[in-house]
DNA sequence: TTCTTGCTTTTTGAATGCAAAAAGTTATGA
DNA sequence: TCATAACTTTTTGCATTCAAAAAGCAAGAA
């Protein structure tokens, strides 16, 4: 076992509370606080910090510490393209060294993702449907590829878990995904591309229009106050 | 002017020795040496090797220091088509938002660098033909996407510049960028995402043969010796 | 000679300490 | 009352220090 140096072991925790939504969007990040809260001193701390200011997780501000970065509308137009492009390339790829095993895996995770869907299990189908495209992009057997996509997605990821989309949305998702079943099947590498492509954008747009509601919520109830 | 903090400063000195070729692949890299060399203390050095470490430039083996990562053809075929989708992707979205004035300037730089080839100035030739991509992205108005791209393209440059290529992959790289021009000028985005994608994947098959040969050159003069 | 084994040196990992910058607070004057 | 200035506290940036792990080395045994 490569039993990970701490900083590693830091850079992951943190993350992983982002991920989690313990911070709000923007707020700071006292290093003085986080090292009580991991129990660790400040020079792993801040190679960390240092990271993760590198992947677009956190913004270092010269002399003010570091903050979460903001989630917004210009934010998701440059990333969700290129999260695009780079799933339909796993889609190509994919579609040239997938074996019948693999897509048999994807299809089992379809169904399921497809009876949450029925049964209204957001989180499930949320689990499930991260799954099928994790799949896909490990079918590549690019780990570049898998690395950037998921640095991409991580810095929209809590604003995508956010983003309860409307029930028309996941009918038309769901409907996506059986052409991404389907031409995964018949190993049809230019329709999978284009269906990811426009499933991605699909997604970009339910995700916008949700981002704008929420932060209109926010200053709706502030005035309020 | 934000003044960069010193850590920053000593990330952007290591890049830049490292794309100076001042370093062999899978060199140990001391941390003592390096503080020496940049007159810097530990602290902030160390902080700025585990950014490039995540940057992929360097590789960190616990307990055992840095190395910088070695480029190897399966990193080739890794890295080349992600930034062969990228481009592309960049290409596609420059068709719709590039002003005439930004065409202008990439035909000028286009007929430098048809002159440097020419006049087979190779350093010169490659300058301007990276101002060129780099003219494409930063049309986007994508700074994720011109990141992502530089990201990919710093881990390989060095075998890239390197690559010393052929009389005839040359010429047909010069005839790729007529196309290249030629399709941004119509702003035909189909057309340029296509010749930008086999643009990137012929030079991918340049460098790897160049770093076959380069391998097997250092084994046959390690056998002579 | 060659392979261990134990010791020394070097290098890395992490904690502490110190200085400078920013933030917060109080007091004074208009 | 409000604004400004001086002072205090907090936070950040970096250097130094200490501890642990790895690498190098020498002596002894097969």
């Amino acid at each position: 076992m490569t039993q990970a140096s701490l900083h590693d072991e830091i850079v992951s925790q943190i993350r992983n509370m982002i991920f989690a939504g313990e911070f709000v969007g923007g707020q700071r990040v006292p290093e003085k606080q986080l090292c009580e809260q991991l129990s660790v001193s400040r020079t792993p701390l801040r190679e960390a910090i240092k990271v993760l200011a590198s992947e677009g997780l956190l913004v270092l501000l010269p002399n003010r510490g570091a903050r979460i970065a903001q989630i917004t509308a210009e934010n998701l137009d440059e990333i969700f393209p290129i999260m695009g492009a780079l799933e339909s390339l796993a889609g190509e790829i994919a579609c040239s060294r997938i074996t019948d095993d693999e897509i048999d895996e994807i299809r089992a995770l379809h169904f399921q993702m497809t009876a949450h869907h029925k049964r209204r299990e957001l989180n499930e189908y949320f689990k499930v449907n991260q799954a099928i495209h994790m799949k896909i992009l490990e079918a590549t057997n690019n780990k570049t590829l898998v690395t950037a996509y998921l640095s991409l997605a991580g810095r929209i990821r809590l604003a995508r878990y956010r983003a309860n989309f409307a029930q028309d949305r996941w009918d038309q998702a769901v409907a996506e995904h059986e052409k991404i079943l389907d031409s995964l099947s018949k190993r049809d590498a230019s329709a999978l591309a284009q269906i990811l492509r426009t499933h991605l954008e699909n997604t970009c747009q339910t995700v916008k229009t949700a981002l704008g509601k929420e932060a209109a919520s926010e200053i709706s109830s502030r005035a309020g106050k």
